[in-house]
DNA sequence: TCATTATTTCGGTATTTAGCGAAATAACAA
DNA sequence: TTGTTATTTCGCTAAATACCGAAATAATGA
């Protein structure tokens, strides 16, 4: 549970939390929605696995990304809510 | 109320507030506590500032910062409490 | 005015982070 | 095996951040 904080800290993260709180997403998924390269948003990736914010399955090649629901989790995704992703957020596909 | 996320997002600033949260303390009381120039915990005030996190008073010389209590703040304090300032902690003084 | 105490601002360096494109890996189908 | 699609890893650069000590500012008392 180490860096929750330092995760919740980029809105390019807080907003693919956003997006996976409405369902579940592929990285390419993800990738269509946030403008930012392949690499860059795989990066983010790991940070937000290693802060066990999620989780991930694969299912032949597309590799899928969920929220990890847990009491910590829950708490967090409150406060993403809660605050937004950020004052004028990233947003380039809200509801897409 | 722009960058609480990243406010918190640093051990020494998490620590700060944790201090916080037991009383008021002035500048020079934190300093005594955290190991970490003045200068460089005088930078951390700051940004502790931007985020409406704390709110100063001063008095004569000395300035003395507390908590900015409002239901934001709650919940991240309440957070704060939660998942501790990190893993190892800055702690070098806790009670003191 | 001069000195004292408390805190901040000012250079400066070192580490971390975000970002990219290109190459590598993984899973599968032909 | 070759090819295709999906995703990650690998250098790399640029920008942000943390940190420090020294100088500057602020408030006050002698």
């Amino acid at each position: 549970m180490a860096d929750v904080f330092h995760a919740l800290s980029s809105p390019v993260r807080r907003q693919i939390l956003k997006l996976l709180k409405t369902r579940d997403m592929t990285a390419g998924e993800i990738g269509d929605r946030i403008p930012v390269s392949k690499s860059t948003l795989s990066g983010h990736f790991n940070v937000l696995k290693a802060a066990d914010l999620v989780v991930t399955s694969r299912d032949g090649t597309t590799i899928t990304y969920s929220l990890n629901t847990s009491v910590v989790e829950d708490v967090l995704t409150l406060m993403v809510g809660l605050l937004g992703t950020q004052e004028e957020e990233t947003r380039d596909a809200d509801q897409a």
